[in-house]
RNA sequence: GGAGGGUUGGCAGAGCGGUAAUGCAGCGGCUUGCUAAGCCGUGACGGUUAAUUGCCGUCCACAGGUUCGAAUCCUGUACCCUCCGCCA
């Protein structure tokens, strides 16, 4: 959420982001403004009624019980003109409140302006994506041959999209994850696990509504199940007030993620690239209210995501997203793409975003700084790794000729195996 | 699921129909050679304003209600604690 005094001074820019965002259908800013307009209008009414209210209830106080019918007749007549006004303004301030939370962020002066996918810039590529002489065969073929992924069942059981891990693969999931964790714990994050299931307000929070309600799963008490962990993390110290001397506040923690892919009908249908359900290790930074750190501190969350992939020496590419392609609330974003084999292509595995204040103005967290000054703090989050999309990765980029799946070498002391077998029966 | 207690400013903690004590911390200032000291000021949010140490309004978990007036009385909701029941 933007601060009306600055969507206010500013609202050739805002309008500009709202265009850049393809947001254009979803808000209008000179609406906004003016009923803004009319919310202070009618505040002003209802404070001058509210004062007069007060000073005559003041006098009751002081006049003997028997004395004061004629000024409790008065006062009586204030409230119904106030009770008139504080209803109009109550029903403007939801109108009001409504279109704020549309207004997104404005996007950083490096970001690039562009419609869709197709404006996104390659930032590098790390990683060699010459591999071996023989045509790869894709995760669903390898998972199936080695009998670690079972999807026909996995869809019997979960319907569309759903999915078993099996055996070495279910392992290897596990030691991915577990690898991130280790990661994150030398890079002094600290470690929670979180709800999964959430009250709406902290979606809303985050960002993810009112734009994503359409692919958040809603439970019967109207809570949801996190698509990411970042909306419980981001939201951990909402409504709190931190130290400056706490900060930044580094935390990361491991979740399922549910998502309902609404969006994504005929989508990477095949295998275990997009799912319904997931697990993610996600880290979350809130820092002090000042660009230059927050986007260092970008850029430090990108190579902490970058240490995971170089780790499992996997090629990559980072991407460097255009306006029309990142979430409303975002002020810059990168994608890692790790490279898919048998896609001959990227694709994504990581998504690392800075939000100045934008998140938490909606969730209430600021912090004292050193001259004792209450602000905003700006938050920022980046996945660490997401499973099983990073084990199809790991499998298709560690295949051999011979059908099998060496373990990468970061991985080996997480498993009591070294190479993964094709199985003669598949059961 | 049942019974009871609770939720007040960054923290602690009074107030229980007349408009938020006090202590600590933080921040600002003053004083002082005995100093992990003393004194003074300072809650948050919004409006007004060129800007305010000014003025006005709002805020005692949240949402309603009663009243001239609500932290205080009534209703509902959320969360926390204790006990019982059930249970991985």
């Amino acid at each position: 959420m933007l601060d009306i005094n600055f969507i206010k001074n500013n609202s050739e820019l805002t309008k500009k982001a709202v265009e850049n965002k393809q947001l254009g259908k979803t808000v209008s800013i000179d609406k906004l403004i003016e009923t803004h307009d009319r919310y202070l209008d009618l505040l002003k009414k209802v404070e001058i009624h509210r004062a007069l209210r007060n000073k005559l209830s003041e006098s009751i106080s002081k006049v003997a019980p028997q004395d004061r019918s004629d000024l409790i007749n008065e006062a009586t007549a204030v409230k119904g003109e106030l009770a008139k006004y504080e209803h109009e303004l109550v029903e403007t301030k939801i109108v009001f409140d409504r279109l704020m939370l549309w207004v997104p962020s404005v996007p950083a002066e490096d970001v690039p302006v562009g419609i869709d996918e197709s404006g996104n810039k390659v930032v590098r590529e790390e990683g060699s994506i010459n591999g071996p002489a023989f045509k790869p065969k894709d995760h669903v073929d390898l998972g199936v041959s080695l009998d670690i992924l079972d999807l026909e069942r996995g869809a019997k059981i979960g319907g569309f999209r759903g999915y078993f891990l099996k055996n070495e693969g279910a392992q290897l999931e596990q030691a991915i994850l577990r690898y991130a964790c280790d990661m994150m714990l030398v890079e002094g994050y600290t470690m929670l696990s979180v709800p999964w299931i959430v009250k709406p307000e902290f979606f809303t929070g985050t960002g993810y509504f009112p734009w994503g309600e359409d692919d958040h799963y809603r439970l019967e008490d109207d809570k949801a199940l996190i698509g990411t962990a970042e909306v419980s993390l981001t939201s951990y110290y909402s409504g709190e007030i931190l130290n400056e001397s706490e900060l930044p506040m580094r935390l990361f923690g491991l979740s399922p993620c549910f998502r309902k892919e609404i969006g994504a009908y005929g989508k990477d249908t095949k295998g275990i690239f997009r799912l319904h359900q997931f697990n993610k290790v996600e880290q979350v930074v809130l820092t002090t209210a000042n660009e230059e750190i927050t986007r260092e501190w970008h850029e430090k969350m990108l190579s902490h995501a970058e240490n995971i992939l170089k780790g499992l020496k996997l090629p990559y590419r980072v991407l460097l997203m255009c306006t029309g392609d990142m979430g409303a609330g975002q002020v810059k974003k990168y994608d890692l793409e790790t490279w898919f084999p048998s896609q001959g292509n990227y694709r994504e595995t990581h998504s690392d975003s800075y939000f100045r204040d934008f998140q938490s103005r909606r969730l209430n967290i600021r912090y004292r700084d050193f001259s004792g000054e209450l602000k905003y703090v700006y938050t920022l989050n980046n996945t660490v790794a997401a499973t099983p999309r990073l084990l199809a990765a790991v499998l298709e980029n560690y295949q051999n000729v011979d059908g099998s799946v060496t373990v990468p070498e970061v991985l080996k002391k997480y498993v009591s195996f070294d190479k993964i077998l094709p199985k003669q029966k598949i059961i």
